[in-house]
DNA sequence: ATCTTTTGTACGTTATCACGTACGAACGTA
DNA sequence: TACGTTCGTACGTGATAACGTACAAAAGAT
């Protein structure tokens, strides 16, 4: 385990993580505080909200937290500014569509990192299914899946068993087991499903 | 401007900010990672994460950022975090339906312990909605919600902002933060939400 | 104009962060 | 059982955060 540390080097945005010192100082001046005045406020002295406002400082989450609160905020607030709007809307002709035979999957969750739950509706043709007995899963451990009858009447297979489930149904289960939904009927399903990512890493 | 410090001898919590060890080590653990697995991920040393994992050491905001990063998340993330057998079925006459001013909703996921992704129907009569700007976020930190337009047209006001949405559009967002939707339209209008929760504090 | 106050930052000192090494305990394998 | 590996943490060292003091420049008051 070695850990190469260049000072200065590489990347300093990297090295410094999020941009904490514009933010305090657009957020001071928009309080029409002077550095004196947020020490107060704060009790981290002026020179060191000078040395994170120009970033020479990275400062412990400690004093951030202590200069986010002069400044009326959490510390979670304050890096949360200036993040982006984090509202994402995906349009009904927007939608991310995949197809295998018989099989539609339209993606209604966007694709974003640290995304906790995959949303996404899924069409079956008479005959079709989400997969067959045999397949691996294709959820991580610890995954759970929430799934909605929308249209129709849908199977579920999985532990061995089969249940039926009726137009409007609904059914929870553990994602990283061996599953999957067949279509026995005369005519097009329609399920939502939600799989909630798991924790665990290997 | 005198900040006395002494070690661990006055309120260690109000010197320490927000209790991100404990956070960090739950989620460590949850992933099934050691502390050199995710010295390795993060590029901060071992006997470091240990230090702030027991609450010996703030980590700074560069370092802190890293550690989030590791863990998958960004630091806000990491700071607004907060912490749920088998094949649960829900017939379709069997939800929990809960009424108020024009609002109908009706759970899908069933009230588990460890249940990560909550699932509803919203049905909003004309004129209803889900709330009203001046209430507190019922989500707890952390939490990120999709909704799916079903039926009709919706408007989601969250930061101040009005977004509109038409059938089949679905939209996702944190929805710890103060939120809710409003039926503005002549007609019904539902909407299916998937709230997946934070994490349980460790 | 001069004088005073306010402002942000340079500088030196101390405390603490962050590292690498090493240790003891726990666990796994033969 | 012995041996090897993994794990978390103690320890010492170097780097840097955080402070108080002082300075120069800007702003405000007379």
């Amino acid at each position: 385990m070695t850990t190469t540390r260049t000072r200065g080097a590489a990347a300093p945005e990297e090295t410094n993580g999020p941009e904490v010192g514009a933010r305090v100082k657009a957020l001071r001046e928009a309080m029409d505080l002077s550095l004196r005045d947020l020490a107060e406020r704060s009790g981290v002295s002026a020179p060191m909200l000078s040395q994170v406002e120009r970033g020479e400082t990275s400062p412990t989450i400690a004093v951030a937290s202590r200069i986010a609160s002069g400044l009326d905020l959490s510390l979670s607030q304050l890096l949360r500014l200036d993040e982006g709007r984090h509202v994402v809307i995906t349009r009904s002709n927007q939608r991310r569509t995949r197809r295998r035979r018989g099989h539609v999957v339209e993606e209604l969750s966007p694709p974003l990192p640290g995304q906790r739950a995959d949303v996404s509706i899924h069409t079956l043709g008479a005959g079709a299914a989400t997969g067959d007995a045999d397949d691996p899963p294709v959820h991580e451990p610890g995954s759970r899946e929430t799934a909605v009858v929308l249209e129709g009447a849908i199977d579920l297979f999985i532990d061995g068993e089969r249940h039926e489930l009726a137009d409007g149904d609904s059914v929870t289960f553990d994602a990283d087991l061996p599953h999957h939904f067949e279509n026995n009927g005369k005519s097009d399903t329609r399920l939502f499903a939600v799989v909630a990512a798991g924790l665990r890493r290997g």
